[in-house]
DNA sequence: AAGTAGGTCAACCGCCAGAAG
DNA sequence: GCTTCTGGCGGTTGACCTACT
């Protein structure tokens, strides 16, 4: 059965997202809140494919989006859940508060995979190099460029298809620090379900550390992959990810649930607690993480 | 200073599963 | 039960950036 296209493509904008649209996106969906993807657009006034609107939402404009500065133990924690879990790079991001599949796809792509054939480990299967193909080794790339990652991500609109550079103040426009949420209430139980308005999502914005990194987890996200059990539904909140990396196992219902501020603050806690003793116990951790993995991909 | 090669990452594409009609 | 629609995912692209020559 042939599938239309999401939209016809005809006098839509494509190409890298102006202020004023993501302006556009942002206030539409701050009153309206997300989904209705289809229609959103032209209600919102604006010329892009649906498809598109909910790229830069999730990837770039939700509130609850931490960009860049991807931490040493956010690098171990990716590189230990890909050798479990593969290119599942919405489950990987799901355990990653605030980041996204695509940054992490991105990251893995241009740092880690790099790195650890630097350390000569083949980034597809996790194994020595010179256990498969040691001629290989000689692929790890040279690190060339000392980059201020500080900024690297979100102080750049490195505007994709632009005809003409924009200038660094108009770049820096682009830049969108809106604060960081933690969504509580899980999204789209029906598709017309438009309750996960974005005020729900901001109410609960205060229980962030002030660190800034806990946080919400992209719960549709943890919609179970077609080839996974209907019953592996991950953490839905960040502190659901300590107790599952804790205990590799998942609360049962979850779609509900709405932990307080407290006892998310406590749970954050816990899964800060865990990065660290992960430092001194790799092996107990890679246990629980393979626990995972399987509740996972079962 | 100019040219080049390679890195980065936002955005796009095609496909799929599940919901809705 | 079938068709269509919608949202989501992973892979890929390509404009832009920048270190190097």
């Amino acid at each position: 059965m042939g599938r239309a296209p999401c939209c016809s493509k005809v006098g839509l904008h494509r190409g890298p997202w102006t202020p004023r649209e993501d302006n556009l996106l942002v206030k539409y969906i701050q009153a309206h809140g997300e989904g209705q993807w289809r229609s959103l657009p032209k209600k919102a006034g604006l010329l892009r494919c649906g498809k598109s609107c909910r790229l830069r939402w999730m990837n770039y404009l939700r509130p609850d989006i931490k960009r860049g500065n991807i931490t040493p133990d956010e690098d171990d924690l990716i590189i230990r859940l890909h050798a479990l879990l593969g290119n599942r790079w919405s489950l990987i991001a799901g355990r990653l508060s605030g980041r996204t599949d695509n940054e992490i796809k991105n990251y893995w792509n241009t740092h880690l995979s790099k790195k650890l054939r630097s350390q000569g480990v083949d980034p597809n299967t996790h194994k020595k190099l010179s256990e498969l193909n040691p001629p290989v080794q000689k692929l790890a790339a040279p690190k060339k460029r000392i980059k201020n990652t500080a900024c690297s991500n979100h102080t750049k609109n490195k505007g994709k298809k632009q005809p003409k550079r924009e200038s660094g103040l108009e770049r820096e426009k682009t830049k969108i620090h809106l604060p960081k949420a933690v969504r509580v209430t899980s999204l789209s139980p029906s598709r017309n379900n438009s309750n996960t308005s974005f005020e729900s999502c901001m109410t609960t914005a205060s229980i962030s550390p002030s660190n800034g990194s806990a946080g919400y987890r992209p719960s549709d996200r943890d919609k179970p992959r077609p080839d996974s059990d209907p019953d592996d539904r991950v953490g839905f909140f960040i502190g659901c990810d300590a107790v599952d990396l804790v205990n590799g196992s998942f609360p049962k219902d979850q779609s509900n649930v709405a932990a307080s501020d407290e006892q998310l603050e406590d749970l954050y806690e816990e899964y800060l607690q865990l990065i660290e003793a992960d430092n001194h116990d790799r092996h107990d951790d890679h246990a629980q993480l393979e626990l995972l993995a399987e509740s996972l991909l079962s």
